[in-house]
DNA sequence: AGCACGCCGACT
DNA sequence: GTCGGCGTGCTC
C-alpha cells in the first residue's frame, strides 16, 4: 500500500509556501503521523530538505509524478493537531508563510547538514581494475585528477573537497555527461541536542578504598584524585572533573573499565544564570485579591469560560494573584505560561516565581541562542519545566497540559510582534484559550483602550482591584507648568519644585527616580546659522547626540558619525545640540546636586549582559540617590526606598504623531508614578509639562482610568481607530527609490481595479500610497498604503491584499522590493 | 530563495 | 572546443 503526505518544506520564500504532496512506502507507513518532521528530496537537484507533515491521505487527487519521503526525523511527531491548526490560523490571520509560524512553535535547533558528493557511476564501479585504468587513460589530465581522488576516497568524495581544483564544475559536468560519475546530495543527521556525561562512583564511597586495596587495582595519581573528588562530589559532569582536576578523559574512562565508576549520558539542559535576587516575603492576600483568585480557580475546568481581565492599580499585588492561580493549576496537574513585556526588564518577577516554585520555572525569550531555546523546548517536553516565564514567543511553548496563560502588563506594545508573523499575543492567546479551554488572564493597571472596550462589551470577565496591597494611597501627582517656569526665568530642565523635592528626598536619605523618554544627550544636532541638521546616511532620521565621544548616532541602524565643530553646509561655528536626553539630565543633575550619587538606566548603559541587574542591585542597595531612566524603568520595578518620582517631560510622547500617543502618555505617567511609595514611606510625583490641560495628563494625575477611557474612546470612535476598525499596513521597501514608488502605485492601481470590478467605487478606506514617515531605513526607501476596514469587510479586504501582494506578487511587484503586510500595526512610521 | 540548466560571448 | 558569467524558470 502507498500513502501520501501533504507537507510544508523549510525554504525561506513565499514561492514555496505551499503544501507539497509526497508519497511514502511500506517502510514508513506505520511510523509516519501528522505533525512529524521528515526529510524529503526537494527541487530539481533533489536537495534533502526538512519538511513538516500536515496531512496524510490514502488517495491523491491528480497524477503528478510524486517523490518519496526519505526519512522520519523524530520518534514522535513534534506538532499536535492543535499546533497545525494554530499554524494555519495564524498564516491566514497575519498573511505570513507556514514557515514563519512553524519557526515560532518549533525552535530551529536542528540543522540539516547537506552536501553534494561525486560517486563513480555504477557501470564503472562494476569494471575490473584493468578496465578502469583504460577508462582513466582516455580522459584528460584534469579529469584524471578528479577520478583518481574519487578512487582514493573509496569511490565517493564530497565536492567541497575538490574545490581547490580549477574549473571543477565543468570537469564534473563533463564526467557526468560521459557517464563516469554521478552527482548526488547526501546529508548528515546532526541534531543540536547536547548530551553530557555524568560520572558517579560504582561503589559506596565509604568502602571504595577498601575495594581498591582488596582487588589490588593499580591507580595513577590523577585517577586517585578523581576518586577522591567523587567521594565528595558524586554525580559530577565529566567536563567539570576534567577541568577542575586537570585530568584527561582517558584517566576517567579507564576508571570505568576498572568498574570503579559509572558513566551516564544525559540530556544537557543549560539553565540561564540568575543574577538578581530578592528576599522572600510571606504575603497575605487581601479581599480583592482573594476574590480574583477564587473566581479564576473555581472556573478552571469549566468550558466556554471567558478570558479574565484584571484591572488593578499599580502596587495592587497582581503578581501574587497570578502566583496563587499558577499554584492551583500546578496542583491540578496543569502547566502555566507567564508572559511579560520584556524579559530582561523583569528580573524581579522571575525571581519571585523561582523563589516560590523552584526548579520547575523556566525562562524563554527571543534573545536566547538557538541551542538554549532548544534546551528549554526539550525540558518542557520532558516535563522538567511546568511554569514558563517569557516574552511573547513563550506563548508557543510545547506544554502538553497547559492550564493557564497570563499576560502581564498586557497593554505594552511589545506584545505585538514586528517580525513575521506579525502576530498579536493577545489575539493568539485568546484563540488558544478558546480552542483548548485554557484560563487566560490579562493584567494591567492601565489596560489598552481596545481591550478595555471589549471588556465593557462582556468579552472579558473584568476583575477590578482598587486597593494597593500595602494599603498606602497612590502617590500624589503634582503638575508643574513648564510655560510658567520659563516665564519666571527658569530655563533649566528642572522646575524649582522638582529641585526642592529632590533636595528634601536626598536629605531624608530617600531615593529618587527621574524619568525621561529619550536616551542620548540631545535629540538632534543642528547649525544655528543655516539650520542644517545632521542626518543618518542610511536612514531618514536625524542623529541623536552622544556627548561622550562627541558623536551622532542613528537609533535605527546604529550609524555613527563624529560631529565637527564647523557646519558642513555653511562653515559656521554655530553647531549645537538641541533637545534633551538622559545623558544631559545626568550632566545637569551633577551640576546642581554635587554630592548626589547618580545612576542612569537606558539602552546605552544596559546593553551589556547583566548590566541592568547590576544597576538595579546598586540602586536597591542604596548605592545611589537618584536613578535616571527611560521607558524601561516604568515596568514593575519595586524599590522600597523611593519616595519621589520626577517625570521630566510628559509632552514628549503626547506630541508623538500617532493615534495611540495619548493612551501611551496616560499609561507611562501612571506606571512611572507607581514606582513611588511602594513600601511604608509615602510617595510623591512631580510631573513637568507644557500642556497642563490635556485630558491624558489631567486624568492621569487623578489616577482616573475610567475617565480617561471615556474621553479616549470617543476620539477613537470619531476617527474610526481601534477598537472600532482594523487597520492593515502594507509597506513596500527597496534600495531603488523610483522602483519602490512605482511599485506602490502599481499596487494601488491593481487594488482599485479589483475593487471596481466588484462594484466598489468608494475608496476612502485606502490611504496612500505615501512615503512612510521614516521614508528611508538602512538604505531602503519605504512607501506605504494603509487600509481601514471601514465600508469593507475585513476578510474581503484581506483577501484582496493577499491576492495582490502574495498570489500575484510577481506581476505587481519587482523582484528586488520587499513587501511587508502588518495587520493592526503598533505604529505606522 | 536557491538550485540547475542553457545560452552566449570570449578565449585558446 | 573550452570556460565562465549571467539570465531564466521551477520547486510535489
Amino acid at each position: 500500500m502507498e500513502k501520501y503526505a501533504k507537507l510544508v518544506v523549510r525554504s525561506n520564500t513565499i514561492h514555496t509556501d505551499n503544501l507539497f504532496t509526497y508519497k511514502f512506502s511500506n517502510l514508513l507507513i506505520d511510523d509516519l503521523k501528522v505533525g512529524h518532521r521528515v526529510l524529503v528530496p526537494f527541487g530539481r537537484g533533489n536537495k534533502p530538505t526538512e519538511a513538516f507533515v500536515f496531512e496524510i491521505n490514502n488517495k491523491v487527487e491528480d497524477n503528478i509524478r510524486l517523490k518519496e519521503i526519505i526519512d522520519v526525523l523524530d520518534k514522535e511527531p513534534i506538532f499536535s493537531k492543535e499546533d497545525l491548526e494554530l499554524v494555519k490560523w495564524m498564516k491566514n490571520r497575519y498573511l505570513c508563510t507556514y514557515i514563519d509560524c512553524i519557526n515560532l512553535i518549533y525552535p530551529k535547533g536542528y540543522k540539516l547538514n547537506n552536501y553534494k558528493v561525486a560517486v563513480l557511476n555504477s557501470d564503472i564501479r562494476n569494471l575490473d581494475q584493468l578496465e578502469i585504468k583504460g577508462v582513466i587513460s582516455s580522459l584528460n589530465e584534469d579529469e584524471q585528477i578528479v577520478v583518481n581522488s574519487i578512487l582514493d576516497n573509496k569511490g565517493k568524495i564530497k565536492i567541497d573537497k575538490l574545490k581547490s581544483i580549477n574549473n571543477i564544475n565543468n570537469i564534473l559536468y563533463r564526467l557526468n555527461k560521459k557517464n563516469i560519475i554521478d552527482i548526488l546530495w547526501e546529508y548528515k543527521d546532526h541534531k543540536n541536542e547536547k548530551k553530557i556525561c555524568y560520572v558517579s562512583l560504582a561503589i559506596d564511597s565509604d568502602y571504595i578504598d577498601e575495594y581498591i586495596k582488596n582487588n589490588k587495582i593499580a591507580l595513577g595519581s590523577k585517577q586517585k584524585e578523581v576518586i577522591n573528588f567523587l567521594k565528595y562530589n558524586d554525580n559530577s559532569e565529566i567536563n567539570d572533573i576534567m577541568e577542575l582536576l586537570n585530568a584527561s578523559k582517558k584517566s576517567i574512562t579507564s576508571l570505568y573499565d576498572k568498574n570503579l565508576i559509572n558513566l551516564e549520558i544525559r540530556d544537557y539542559y543549560r539553565r540561564p544564570k540568575d543574577i538578581y535576587s530578592t528576599d522572600y516575603k510571606d504575603i497575605k492576600l487581601n479581599k480583592e485579591q482573594l476574590y480574583a483568585v477564587n473566581k479564576i480557580t473555581s472556573e478552571m475546568f469549566e468550558e466556554n469560560k471567558k478570558p479574565y481581565m484584571i484591572h488593578g492599580v499599580t502596587g495592587s499585588g497582581k503578581t501574587e494573584v497570578y502566583m496563587e492561580v499558577i499554584d492551583y493549576a500546578l496542583n491540578q496537574g496543569l502547566d502555566s505560561i507567564f508572559l511579560v513585556p520584556e524579559i530582561s526588564l523583569t528580573p524581579q518577577t522571575i525571581d519571585r516565581l523561582k523563589n516560590r516554585f523552584g526548579d520547575i520555572v523556566g525562562v524563554f525569550h527571543s534573545q536566547l541562542s538557538e541551542g538554549q531555546k532548544h534546551d528549554v523546548y526539550k525540558a518542557i517536553k520532558a516535563g522538567k519545566i511546568r511554569i514558563l516565564i517569557g516574552a511573547r514567543s513563550a506563548l508557543f511553548a510545547p506544554f502538553k497540559n497547559l492550564g493557564v496563560i497570563i499576560i502581564d502588563e498586557f497593554h505594552e506594545s511589545s506584545y505585538k510582534s514586528e517580525k513575521n508573523p506579525k502576530f498579536s499575543t493577545i489575539e493568539v492567546a485568546r484563540y488558544m484559550s478558546h480552542k483548548e479551554n485554557i484560563s487566560l488572564i490579562l493584567g494591567s493597571a492601565t489596560p489598552s483602550v481596545e481591550e478595555y472596550y471589549k471588556a465593557c462589551n462582556k468579552e472579558y470577565e473584568l476583575i477590578e482591584i482598587k486597593s494597593r496591597a500595602n494599603k498606602r494611597p497612590l502617590p500624589k501627582i503634582e503638575v508643574v507648568d513648564m510655560k510658567l517656569e520659563l516665564n519666571n526665568g527658569n530655563k533649566s530642565i528642572f522646575s524649582i519644585r522638582l529641585q526642592q523635592e529632590i533636595e528634601t528626598a536626598i536629605k531624608n536619605n530617600n531615593q529618587v527616580i527621574l524619568f525621561l523618554n529619550r536616551r542620548g544627550y540631545a535629540s538632534f544636532v543642528s547649525c544655528r546659522n543655516c539650520s542644517y541638521v545632521f542626518q543618518c546616511e542610511n536612514c531618514d532620521i536625524s542623529l541623536t547626540y552622544h556627548k561622550i565621544n562627541n558623536i551622532g548616532r542613528c537609533h535605527y541602524c546604529g550609524y555613527e558619525k563624529e560631529i565637527p565643530h564647523e557646519c558642513p553646509e555653511c562653515g559656521s561655528n554655530y553647531v549645537k545640540p538641541f533637545g534633551i536626553g538622559t545623558q544631559k539630565i545626568e550632566e545637569e543633575l551633577k551640576n546642581i546636586f554635587k554630592d548626589a550619587k547618580i545612576l542612569r538606566m537606558d539602552k546605552d548603559t544596559t546593553s551589556k549582559k547583566g548590566s541592568l541587574e547590576e544597576i538595579l542591585n546598586k540602586f536597591k542597595n542604596k548605592e545611589a540617590d537618584i536613578l535616571i531612566g527611560t521607558q524601561m524603568l516604568s515596568k514593575g520595578l519595586d524599590f522600597d526606598n523611593v519616595t519621589l518620582v520626577g517625570i521630566l517631560s510628559a509632552d514628549m510622547i503626547l506630541n508623538f504623531p500617532d493615534f495611540k500617543s495619548f493612551e501611551t502618555t496616560f499609561q507611562l505617567v501612571t506606571q512611572v508614578s507607581g514606582r513611588a511609595g511602594r513600601s511604608d514611606k509615602e510617595g510623591k510625583v512631580i510631573l513637568q509639562t507644557y500642556d497642563t490641560d490635556h485630558y491624558a495628563i489631567r486624568r492621569a494625575i487623578n489616577y482616573d482610568y475610567e475617565g480617561f477611557y471615556e474621553d479616549e474612546i470617543k476620539i477613537r470612535k470619531a476617527f474610526g481607530y481601534a477598537p472600532f476598525n482594523n487597520m492593515v499596513s502594507v509597506v513596500i521597501s527597496g534600495e531603488n527609490e523610483h522602483i519602490v514608488k512605482q511599485n506602490a502605485k502599481n499596487m494601488y492601481d491593481s487594488i482599485i481595479y479589483l475593487l471596481k470590478s466588484r462594484g466598489i467605487n468608494n475608496f476612502d478606506f485606502i490611504l496612500g500610497p505615501n512615503p512612510c514617515s521614516i521614508s528611508k531605513i538602512n538604505q531602503n526607501y519605504r512607501w506605504q498604503i494603509l487600509f481601514k476596514d471601514e465600508d469593507i469587510e475585513i476578510n474581503l479586504l484581506k483577501g484582496i491584499i493577499k491576492y495582490i501582494c502574495i498570489t500575484k506578487r510577481d506581476v505587481v511587484f519587482n523582484k528586488e522590493v520587499n513587501v511587508s503586510i502588518d495587520i493592526n500595526p503598533n505604529n505606522i512610521l
